[in-house]
DNA sequence: CCTGGTTTCTACAACGTTGTAACCAACGTT
DNA sequence: AACGTTGGTTACAACGTTGTAGAAACCAGG
């Protein structure tokens, strides 16, 4: 049922090479005899054999994103722009869920040598330095924050001026007891230490001292994880007047927890969030956050992986940066 | 930089194909000669060449995925499932987004001829049978409503069910005037149109009139499409007391909408979705909804996969059924 | 009619792996 | 001592493709 190259070439009266040429479009092709060829390969309904022509020329054209989870939102929505990204280049997308976890993480990037992918477009949540540096030279491109001066390329945003600005916001709206959720207690999530610093830098701005007790660490980056550390927040007895969380989930997470114990969003407390996914645009309230450009951090990051795939490997590792955009919404604006 | 069986095999002094019986785990080889080759192995960081084993063996160990849209939770949180339920299994899963289009989602199942993938996990949309007629005999099963007796295996919940129930559950709370918003106007959405009858064969259980003002249709699943209906709805002056939205991000749209005309959910207006993603566990209300067992769909469709690759491809489709589970929250009951 | 260049096509080898068949050695059995 | 059996290993071919080198056919200019 499954035809060859050579299958085609019997049936067109060429050589197996002429077929190759005329599916590859090469040129030199005398026109009858490309006719004759391409009308065999539509009779048998002839598809070329990837795993061969793999072998072959040692590309895949398949490259792979590895996020920490799939059912976050940020993720599900990166991931959408990238696989858009790199269809227009022609390549496929193998999703990787790495759970987040620093050995799966460097599971997926050390995977590169499967030879089944040309790259990997990694996010990583706690890899650090050391982990990337026995790759062998397969292009990896790292999304979100620098993993320290490592050996790949990566697309960032400004996390500290970005949280930095969204806290000046909660400042400007006259909130003074400004809590923080989403601080991660292993030293590793690059990220949330970046979104913490510009949250210090903000209150600093305003003369406001920081207070450690305002400060709530996560477990991890999903709803109920903010809820919990919502609820923390208010057990403890400090009352904050708004609260900055590190990501849309969690902030949509303490809204909840901020409803359940009868406190009006923003009325009481002011919440802002960080990734502006879909359901922040349609939560009751609707959310303020920082918008990253996803769709330009996914073309960035394909498109560093194509220039590391058709040019210097060796080159010295390039860092691009993202927009985003504050984008304030009922949560801190009635 | 990259070694092959080859450079293996020297440097153990043995020849390729104990190299080749060490990796795959070939009983009868001797320890110590084991063990020489391990160590090559480890000193050389070899790692196969998946192109050229796939090649020798057709088979690539991927299967694909493809869904809609990826930044749909519903398909995210399944994705997910899939990707676990896989790699049990060995496999690696390759995510396709098909927008939904029934040519793209045709291009996704006849890609499978590439040979790069092992078989494919489709969520059809639009695809109607017909088009599955010239797949080739790459396994495939579909997820979600059968595509009227094609050529492949499925996996359904009972969509007329599961909808009867969750109106039925708007019944017994003493509503009358029960709206439904996701009908779809292209006569090929299988599960909209099996929610539908679910939702009329509710109505006339319990003697209500089937009132054609009440159904709103959708252009499509997000939550946009389902403000948008709710508005439509309200627009129209039709005071629905309950909504059964046929997915959950339109119910949260509608949630929405509600949440802007002032109306009350539960009091004013009862909302019940379909699919119980994680956002309608911590939506303001939280979100009543059918819950499907989506593990249990990912894992059954993975198990299909598997038994038609290993087994009989010439054998009759299978349908298999997953539970689903009614599960009241607070948008139907305070 | 020859020369040199281009176009068109082909034979062959190679990519890295594994299945097949075969070999040799060691063993226990007749 | 001859025999078959098993364990351990190997040489070879094949999977389907494309790059290389070159042959054959064609063309133009002298």
């Amino acid at each position: 049922m499954r035809h060859r190259l050579k299958d085609v070439a019997e049936r067109a009266g060429v050589s197996v090479k002429t077929v190759s040429n005329v599916v590859n479009g090469y040129q030199h092709v005398r026109p009858d005899t490309r006719a004759r060829v391409e009308r065999a390969i539509a009779e048998l309904n002839y598809r070329p054999n990837l795993s061969a022509r793999n072998l072959r020329k040692g590309r895949t054209g398949v490259i792979a994103l590895a996020v920490p989870e799939l059912d976050i939102p940020y993720f599900a929505e990166l991931a959408r722009h990238v696989v858009t990204a790199a269809a227009e280049l022609g390549w496929t997308v193998l999703i990787d869920q790495t759970g987040g976890g620093r050995e799966q993480e460097h599971k997926a990037a050390s995977g590169i040598g499967d030879h089944l992918i040309d790259g990997l477009i990694l996010n990583p949540l706690a890899l650090t330095a050391e982990d990337l540096a026995d790759l062998d030279g397969t292009p990896l491109v790292l999304l979100g924050e620098r993993v320290d001066h490592g050996p790949a390329d990566h697309v960032v945003i400004d996390n500290v001026a970005a949280a930095r600005e969204v806290t000046a916001h909660l400042v400007a709206l006259g909130r003074r007891r400004i809590a923080a959720i989403g601080a991660q207690r292993n030293p590793e999530g690059a990220s949330a230490r970046l979104r913490l610093a510009g949250y210090a830098a903000a209150l600093d701005d305003a003369g406001i001292g920081y207070d450690e007790r305002l400060v709530a660490p996560a477990r991890g980056w999903h709803r109920a994880d903010g809820a919990a550390a919502m609820r923390d927040l208010l057990a403890t007895g400090v009352r904050p007047d708004a609260v900055f969380c590190f990501n849309d989930t969690l902030a949509l997470g303490a809204l909840r927890a901020l409803h359940e114990a009868g406190l009006r969003v923003p009325a009481d407390v002011a919440v802002a969030g960080f990734d502006d996914i879909e359901d922040g645009r349609f939560s009751i309230p609707t959310l303020t956050t920082i918008a990253p450009d996803k769709e330009r951090i996914a073309r960035l990051a394909v498109e560093l992986l194509a220039n590391r795939l058709d040019g210097d490997r060796q080159a010295p590792p390039r860092e691009l940066s993202a927009p985003y955009r504050l984008t304030p919404r009922e949560s801190t604006t009635p």
